[in-house]
RNA sequence: GGGCGAUUAGCUCAGUUGGUUAGAGCGCUGGUCUCACAUACCAGAGGUCACAAGUUCGAUUCUUGUAUCGCCCA
């Protein structure tokens, strides 16, 4: 059989992709009679592209998928794409402009919708296509679009619900503002910044032609809407001024002076305008106060009337320069400071957000938090790493009401009628034909749509079809385990929570892993405008999907970010290979007789009782690493075993058991042997690396023949997981092995560090009274081979041969004559050095044997241990020292 | 201002009831194209575990503080 040197991806991965799919192995049933094990996918936006925190999150997910499926479960895993309403809807329009096609205005809403499905029917399968690159295995037949008719459905009895239990409520109030998307947007939208700027200090005089008082001003452009002055009532240099009149500059309007104590006596002058309609403290304060409420920007933020016709039209930044240069020549301007706050962006757009006085929609959440914070309180709802909690915590009891209206066309339009008589508003999926209070039967339907996240809020139950109660959703929900990035756990995750108590009165998951994210090498986020991305797809096309799974697992420690560097992928792609080439030589022989000749009961020899202690061994430690959601953990522990320990040493050890010199049955045997671990860890890895397990499955079955492959699965990824749990780990033997591999270590050590050419063979004594001198004698071949040495078997003496390098093994001194191989001088160097480390560690033991409270309070056995420490590394020391005179 | 996290080898990171000679990958040094793999093999060097104090017989690990960096919230 022709097996290539180096593993191809490119030749594998596309033919397995497509028929896993095809021949549904992920497709799942809720009456499969198996327990359920499932997950989630976050659903990408339906026009986004694939990026590394996707092929991270998905790499996960899938990894813990195949590994439940594979161990009996029923795994599914739930796909689908979220319409995400801004993103789309500005992707389209930035293409409508570049094409010169007429704007969503003068186009209509009905229009412009069909013409934004057109563009998501074109690129909706991209990012599942994208996704499928990196062998993942959600089950496609069932998924799911949040703007689909189930979907909607599901939206609009939330929203019908929500309404009638009076959690939902509509009306006028200073929201964030995006002038750039024209729309309101939810607090969690924004993005804070803190930023040097100014603080204007500008006289307001008293229209008696006092003085007046002093405001101070981050925004001196809202004074055009100001409606008040504000001191606190109990500040002293104010306290007459209160109830008096003061002018506003440039607007030639008389404002008040009010108190009220929300005044920080410390900012600024002490004195603040009130500007109800531009600021959510000064709109409050409006309420508290009953103050007219003038909108002087539009929805652009430019300055519209009630303002002095003089800066209608301005933009805010250019109302901002005119102000302050009309304050100043009218000598108004008192002061001005340079001044850090924090201001609002628009997470989308980047837009500097505008607090606006305007009428939406609002979703009350306090009452709604208790049972969220409760369930994760109480552990029925668990994150992984639990710090995240505390996030969570943090948010949900300081939780604010959501605006879920946005003024955009693409969405979930609010199932609202208002009668065109009497402004009655109706909550229902239609409106009725008569209005039930003035008789009217004229309607307008709501214009907003509902924010994107009011949809996704219900994702682990309305893809399972409620409101209807479906047997999926009997037998899907409570999920498993989501997993997702610590940057939506307010915007998603712990809504997910209040959605699914409130309307399916369960919890969504079990189990919340936060990923951290990916960065850059100098860990910065990765952006287009920084270009400092790393495509998924050209590093799968580069170093292969597995390659880019296998670098991504081990580089996601315990939830914190990955600086990436496309150099990574190597340790992959070396992996893969290394793999591929242990298969290869395995099978790359005569295969005649192999698969027929059974292995015996017991496996013969030390290194098979070894290799296969350590296989269960290492599954047991897999097992529970992935339970803890350690998959780095989980991969490393396998990768020792495989390379380290199954390609370094057990394949290594067997080469002459199934060379051409062998005896054809027993070797038939040994390579019979071999070949059922290495089937064993193919299983072992398939989750993780599942192309090149498919793979080499598949050619294994075929180079076998039919008496291995009659009770196998047509595919690996619906194989049982390896089963170790009626095996026991045979101690003696692994121990005779350790010993093997400690000596020949010894030997190579001394061969390296005295640089014997590797191709001279040394010769080896061995003192007579060598306690393991069975197990040397035994395993001489092995070891011989190995550690490069001469001789049919090894020579023993009572003495040390003259001019010898000696070194230790478990205490034993074994000598290699050097006579002729090796300068003596090389040999004193490497003793002086070897006794100068031991003698480091043992001052170390003797300091702390020293110490009488330590042998008082220690435990007993570790004192124990450390007085055999003490006592073995000085009779090392002695031999070492012994052996150094011995050289002069 | 409040909260969370990080600081361990040249680089990127592991390291939990506090006690092995603190580990891995990459990089580096020396040696090998040894009939699976040079995407490999063998050997080696390299760390006052950010700093300070405390608790303890004993601290990379626990407590407090300091410094630097990062994130979230206000």
């Amino acid at each position: 059989m022709d097996i290539p040197k180096h593993y191809d991806p490119k030749e594998v991965e596309g033919h397995w992709r497509e028929w896993w799919h095809d021949s549904g192995f992920f497709k799942t049933s809720p009456t499969s009679g198996k327990e359920p094990y499932v997950i989630m996918m976050p659903p990408p936006n339906v026009t986004g592209v694939l990026h590394m925190g996707h092929a991270l999150q998905d790499t996960i997910q899938d990894e813990l998928i195949r590994y439940y499926r594979m161990k009996g479960y029923e795994a599914h895993w739930q796909a689908g794409k979220d319409h995400a309403g801004i993103a789309t809807q500005t992707v389209v329009e930035r293409e409508m402009k570049k094409n010169r096609e007429p704007t969503r205005r003068e186009m209509g809403r009905e229009k412009f919708i069909e013409r934004v499905w057109e563009f998501v029917e074109k690129n909706r399968n991209t990012i599942s296509q994208q996704k499928k690159s990196l062998g993942i295995s959600p089950d496609f037949t069932r998924e799911r679009f949040t703007l689909d008719d189930g979907l909607c459905d599901s939206v609009q009895e939330a929203f019908i619900k929500l309404h009638k239990d009076g959690l939902i409520y509509r009306g006028p109030y200073i929201v964030n503002w995006s002038p750039k998307l024209q729309s309101a947007i939810s607090d969690e939208e924004v993005d804070s910044k803190d930023e040097v700027g100014h603080l204007w200090h500008i006289r307001y005089p008293g229209v008696d032609g006092s003085e007046g008082v002093v405001v101070a001003t981050t925004r001196p452009e809202t004074m055009l809407g100001d409606t008040a002055v504000m001191v606190h009532p109990d500040d002293e240099r104010y306290k007459d001024l209160v109830g008096k009149e003061v002018t506003l500059p440039l607007c030639n309007r008389t404002l008040t002076v009010i108190a009220d104590d929300y005044v920080d006596r410390e900012f600024g002058t002490g004195a603040v305008k009130v500007t109800p309609a531009h600021d959510p403290n000064d709109f409050e304060v409006g309420r508290r106060h009953g103050l007219e409420m003038p909108i002087i920007l539009d929805t652009e933020a430019r300055v519209q009337a009630p303002a002095p016709e003089k800066y209608i039209g301005l933009d805010r930044y250019a109302a901002r320069e005119a102000v302050i240069a009309d304050l100043e020549e009218q000598g108004y301007l008192v002061k001005v400071e340079e001044h850090t706050h924090s201001v609002g962006y628009c997470h989308r757009t980047n837009a500097q957000i505008e607090p606006y006085l305007s009428t939406q929609w609002f979703l009350k959440m306090e009452p709604l938090a208790k049972r969220a914070i409760e369930v994760v309180r109480n552990g029925e709802i668990k994150f992984v790493p639990d710090r995240w909690g505390k996030v969570y915590f943090q948010w949900m009891e300081n939780i604010r009401d959501w605006c879920i209206s946005r003024q955009l066309w693409w969405g979930h339009r609010i199932p609202a009628y208002y009668c065109e008589e009497c402004n009655y508003v109706h909550v229902g999926t239609d409106h009725p034909s008569v209005c039930p209070t003035c008789g009217s039967n004229v309607w307008r339907q709501d214009e907003d749509v509902l924010d994107t996240w009011f949809s996704s809020w219900l994702w682990t139950f309305s893809t399972l079809g409620w409101p209807k109660q479906t047997s999926e959703l009997l037998f899907y929900h409570p999920t498993n385990v989501l997993v997702s990035g610590y940057d939506i756990i307010f915007f998603w995750i712990a809504r997910m929570i209040v959605a699914s108590l409130y309307f399916v009165d369960e919890i969504p998951f079990k189990q919340v892993y936060i990923t951290g994210m990916i960065k850059d090498k100098q860990g910065r986020w990765m952006s287009k405008s920084l270009g400092n991305g790393i495509n998924p797809l050209d590093m799968v096309d580069q170093y292969g999907a597995d390659a880019v799974r296998y670098s991504l697992t081990v580089l996601n420690t315990v939830g914190q970010d990955i600086r990436l560097d496309p150099s990574r992928f190597e340790m992959g792609r070396n992996f893969a290979n290394k793999l591929w080439n242990s298969f290869r030589f395995l099978v790359n022989r005569d295969l005649n007789g192999v698969a027929g000749a059974l292995a015996p009961d017991a496996p013969a020899e030390i290194e098979d009782r070894w290799i296969e202690g350590r296989l269960i061994q290492t599954t047991a430690e897999l097992e529970k690493q992935i339970e803890h959601y350690r998959l780095d953990e989980a991969l490393i522990v396998l990768y020792r075993f495989i390379w380290n320990d199954f390609c370094d040493w057990y394949i290594e050890t067997i080469k002459t058991r199934i060379g051409e010199d062998a005896d054809p049955v027993s070797a038939a045997q040994t390579l019979r042997f071999a070949i059922d671990v290495y089937d064993k860890l193919i299983h072992l890895l398939h989750p993780f690396m599942p192309f090149i397990t498919e793979e080499i499955y598949q050619t294994l079955n075929q180079v076998m023949g039919d008496d291995f492959t009659k009770d196998r699965a047509g595919s690996i990824s619906i194989s049982p997981f390896p089963d170790f749990s009626d095996s026991t780990v045979d101690n003696s033997a692994v121990e005779e092995f350790e010993y093997v591999r400690e000596l020949v270590g010894a030997i190579r050590n001394v061969r390296g560090e005295l640089l014997v050419p590797p191709g001279a063979e040394a010769n080896l004594v061995i003192r007579a009274d060598e306690p393991k001198l069975d197990i040397i004698k035994r395993e001489w071949v092995t070891i011989k081979r190995l550690a490069h040495l001469a001789g049919d078997e090894v020579e023993l003496s009572e003495t040390k041969p003259r001019a010898s390098a000696t070194t230790l093994v478990e205490g034993r001194e074994i000598y290699i004559p050097l006579e002729g191989l090796i300068d003596l001088d090389s040999e004193r160097d490497r003793v002086r050095k070897e006794i100068g480390k031991l003698e480091g560690l043992l001052k170390g033991v003797e300091k702390k044997l020293g110490n009488e409270k330590f042998v008082a309070n220690a435990p007993a056995d570790l004192v124990a241990k450390e007085r055999e420490k003490m006592d073995k590394m000085t009779a090392d020391v002695e031999k070492l020292r012994a052996h150094l005179r011995d050289l002069d």
